[in-house]
Parts: C-alpha cells; sequence; structure tokens
DNA sequence: TATATTTACGAACGGTCGGTCGGATTGTAG
DNA sequence: CTACAATCCGACCGACCGTTCGTAAATATA
C-alpha cells in the first residue's frame, strides 16, 4: 500500500492471486498447486503470474505468509481479547477449532497439510514451514508462562509441557476431522483439553468452564 | 506365495517395488510418487510396472497396504508381547516413537502424511487411508477398554478419551521431529504420555516406569 | 502530453508425467 | 520337447507442468 492508504498497480491482483492459491493449495497440497489452475480460476493467464512472482516457489512462500495472516486475523487475534492465563490457553485452542469447523479452508489446516508434505523434502519451504510451527511452539510456550507467572498453575505443572499437550490435542483434532466427520472431534478435543485444564489449574473460570 | 513356500513367479520383484515405492512416497508424497523414479531407482523399465499393477492408483493402494504390514510387524506386534492393559498402551507408544527415532522410513510417517496429503480429496485412497486410520483408532481403544477392564483406571476415566489422548501425542510428536530436531520432542512425547497414564491408572508398574 | 515502467497476454519451449503397444524373454505345465 | 502364459522391455503417445519471450495495454512520472 502508498502512505495514504491506497492500492499500488496490481495489489488487487496480487491479493486475489493469494487468496486464490490458498484455497487450492490446502486442498491440492503446497506442491500440487497448479498454476494453471491458479490462472483459470481467476480467469487471468498463467504468464502473467510471473509479473508478481518469479517462479513457483517465491509464489508458494507468499501463500505461506498468506496462510500465516489469516491465522493471526482469524485465530490468534480474537483469542488475544481473552485475558491473558489458562483463559487466553483454552481460547486459542477453542478459536482454533472453530476455525476448522468454520471451514475457512475446504482443505482442512493449511500448515498441517504443508508441514507434512515436506517433511522430508530440504529446501526453502521446508525452513519456512519449520519456522511458522516454531513460533507457533514459542506463542504457546509463552501462553502457558503467562498463566504459570499469574499463579494459575498447580505447583509442579510445566508450562511447556502444557502447550505441548494443547498443540497435539489441536493437531489431531485437525487429522480426524476433515476425513472421519466433523463434530465427534471436534468435540472431543475441546472436551479433552478442558479435562486436562482442570487438572493443573486453579483458575475457577476454567473450572467453571462447560 | 505356492503352497510349499516358493515364490510365485514375479513375486519378488513385486515386493521389491512396494518397498522402494514405499520409501518414495514416504518423502514426496503419495501422489507425488514417480513410476519413473521408482522404475529407475530399482533398474527396471517403467512400463513393467504395469504388469503387475493396472495403474498407479492401483500401486498407490498396494503401497498403503505394504506400509500397514510394515506398522504391524514393527510397532503393533512387538507390543503385543506385553501384557494387556495400560503396560500395553503405553508399550504402543514407546514403540511408535521408537519406529520413528529408528528412521526406518526416511520421510518420517507414511500415514500421517499419507492422510493430510488426502485429506480433502475424494476417492479410493482417501478412503482406505480413513479406512486405516478408524482400525487404528479402534485398536487403541480396545486396549484402553481392556485397561479398564483389568481396573486398571482410576474411576470416571473415559478410556475412548484415554485413547484419544495416546493418538493425539503420537501424531504430535510425529510432526515436530524430523523438521525441527528429533530427540527433545521423542522424549518430550514419552514423558507427556507417562504423566498422564500416571494420573489415571491404578497400574504400579507404570507408576514405577522410568 | 510525452515518456518510462509495470502489468498482462498468447504462443511456444523443454521436460516429466501416467499410460499403451508390439514384441522379446522367461518360467511353467503337459 | 512344445505350448502357453506371465513378465519385461524400448519406443512412443497425449496431457500437463513451470517457464520464457515478444508484444500490447495500462499506469505512473515528467
Amino acid at each position: 500500500m502508498t502512505q495514504d492508504g491506497r492500492l499500488i498497480r496490481g495489489e488487487r491482483t496480487r491479493g486475489a492471486v493469494l487468496d486464490q492459491a490458498l484455497v487450492l493449495a490446502t486442498v491440492a497440497g503446497l506442491d500440487g498447486l497448479s498454476l494453471s489452475q491458479v490462472a483459470d480460476a481467476l480467469g487471468v493467464s498463467k504468464s502473467g503470474l510471473f509479473a508478481h512472482w518469479r517462479s513457483k516457489e517465491a509464489l508458494q512462500l507468499a501463500v505461506i505468509d498468506q496462510a500465516r495472516a489469516q491465522w493471526r486475523d482469524q485465530v490468534i487475534r480474537p483469542a488475544l481479547e481473552v485475558p491473558a492465563g489458562v483463559r487466553r490457553l483454552w481460547a486459542v485452542h477453542d478459536r482454533r477449532i472453530a476455525f476448522y469447523e468454520a471451514r475457512v479452508l475446504p482443505g482442512g489446516c493449511f500448515f498441517a497439510n504443508a508441514h507434512f508434505e515436506f517433511n522430508a523434502r530440504p529446501g526453502a519451504i521446508r525452513d519456512r514451514l519449520a519456522g511458522e510451527l516454531t513460533d507457533w511452539m514459542t506463542f504457546l510456550t509463552g501462553l502457558a508462562g503467562e498463566a504459570a507467572g499469574l499463579g494459575e498453575l498447580r505447583p509442579g505443572v510445566d508450562p511447556a509441557g502444557l502447550a505441548y499437550h494443547v498443540e497435539s490435542l489441536g493437531v489431531c483434532a485437525v487429522m480426524q476431522a476433515p476425513v472421519v466427520g466433523a463434530a465427534p472431534t471436534y468435540a472431543q478435543a475441546r472436551r479433552q483439553l478442558l479435562e486436562h485444564l482442570r487438572a493443573v489449574t486453579t483458575d475457577p473460570t476454567i473450572l467453571e468452564q462447560t
């Protein structure tokens, strides 16, 4: 954007391409993403994409950033409106599952899909995805540490372990949901974490949560 | 095989192809698997593969079966040598993580990779993978139910929830390990489940486990 | 208005993909 | 041995891939 808020040349196209590419990549995979399909879906020419990104890999990296922005706006930001502590940790888990329930992306969790796709394929994309995961775990661990600092965790409870716990339940929920059927697994993921939080926290608002 | 145990014609080739294809598919993805690469890696012709499987999809389905057989031999079977109950549930988790630590497949967990890959892509392969996941969860739930039947779970502990818990920690361990670095996550996954089992079981052998 | 730069396009390129085909080779049964 | 079927191969096909190029339109700058 320019300083006065107007879109610079081509920015509208760039955004539309990224939105479309994110959807297609979440379904077909980040590598299975076809530039032809992206172009056709938007009614633009395939060669025109190379005016914005020098290669497919550059577009793929931009798609990762787009996914992160979407995640920030629709999961992290709403959760940060909840007061810090165990309640906020719970809010992250809850918003996260709500994000999949809402089927914002038809292919499930973009990051999980992409992460497993590039598991064993070194390169810029793998590194970027690994960085995203590291940042995410740092974020969760920070929230757990905040809760500990507020004295909301029972003695002996490891904040990092709690963050790992939240992450594993989230990943497992994402894994089963799109295939086996949504509702039971989502509910299960919520109930499981709530049970665990009740076991490790002294925060009365969690104990009262249903 | 024939009745007297000898290999029938082509069975050696068939097995070698499946082994190679499983390795390549775990790295490049089940769909990213290239028949040319499989053939080249084995020094056979690509067209010869079509004498054994009528299409790429048929080979992909066979690869899934191969992965299941490997999983049965190296994870399930050893765990079943442990007495039933919470100890066996723990053994499954332990053998599972050991399987990834041993890097039997260079690409991490084949089932997790394939599952996320075909998340949102209906068809025979997606259905087969979903079936594998269902069977696996049924297996875990059965083990947890056994433990409950033996009176090893504290009152109020839900066996299905325990099985879900084991699965989520396993998935999360697999997710992080190949990228962020192996040892810490593997150890974390073990410690996390051990803590949880100590909270839900009355079995002294688990309480003594280190 | 005139100029420079970005954006977009159609056409084409080399390469890889899954798959087919006819024929050569191999193993098995009679 | 002969006869038959399974196996394997090289050559080839059409489709799709990411990418490049020359060029035309659109936009910013002067």
